[in-house]
DNA sequence: GATGAAAGCTTGTCCTA
DNA sequence: TAGGACAAGCTTTCATC
């Protein structure tokens, strides 16, 4: 099932990153293939898993979600039971867009998206810190976008 | 040039974070309405901003890119010539992201997209502290991916 | 990988509520 | 002010080379 990735292939997925609803006619052009087997290679790439899926990217604060806060959390205990617990918790708040398992320092680390402050605080006291696996939290807040990319750095 | 974003556009939206590539008459269908104002609906969505860009999202393990590093960055000083600099030499970086300056704890923080441990290493020993403005790193490995979700939680 | 043809989609114009 | 119908021109997609 992984069919070797060519330089065709690296074309379309560096486009496709860029313009996840280019036309296929369009992204035929830009590879320097005729329409059909472009489109061949796109369903091969989506099939096996290498695109994973298309997405509209939305620009937060024009619809009244400006805030990004970067969340680390610590457990009570690593214990395998209140790690899943947790994980379930987690998987319910729709302002956590992303959370990770990690090692080291701390336990988890998570993105959480809100309208502001006041709404992050809210967030975290009402549901994060009582979740009873978390025992504490630190919280790093942007400040300004230095950058921001949907690329992965493709060889 | 903000007009108000109503129950179909929210369901517009939903529907484009979770498929950026479906067409636009299946999305017609799937909001109730038909082909042409709906088309006109996600017009004046991408022309006011609301919709940022459409992209591919592709599955980084099956394009040898498995490592994702969150790294929390401080300066020597929080001088605005350094910050400039620093981040001039961060949007060069492909292998950066993401990428924000922050207030509390620690200066910056990005996430960094590599293929393995090995590799991140080589960035960060070879380019990211060499960067004069950087005084000191800390780095987070997510080990398990709990939630990632590209779905910004419209109220 | 290219061609060509059928089916379906996008998108503009005009009409209706 | 906003949705619907319709038609022209493109795109997608598949069989065939």
């Amino acid at each position: 099932m992984p069919e070797a990735i060519d330089a065709i292939d690296r074309r379309i997925l560096r486009a496709l990153q860029r313009n996840g609803r280019m036309s296929n006619v369009e992204l035929a052009n830009e590879v320097g293939l005729s329409p059909s087997p472009c489109l061949r290679r796109v369903r091969l790439l989506e099939e096996s898993g290498v695109i994973d899926q298309y997405v509209a990217v939305l620009n937060g604060p024009r619809i009244g979600l400006g805030l990004t806060v970067f969340v680390r959390v610590w457990f009570k205990t690593q214990d395998a039971e209140i790690t899943q617990q947790f994980a379930e918790t987690v998987r319910k708040f729709p302002e956590v867009v992303e959370c990770y398992l990690t090692t080291g320092e701390c336990d988890a680390i998570m993105r959480v998206v809100t309208a502001d402050l006041h709404a992050y605080w809210r967030f975290q006291a009402d549901h994060l810190t009582r979740i009873p696996s978390v025992q504490s939290v630190k919280t790093d807040v942007p400040m300004e976008t230095i950058k921001r990319s949907y690329e992965l750095p493709l060889l």
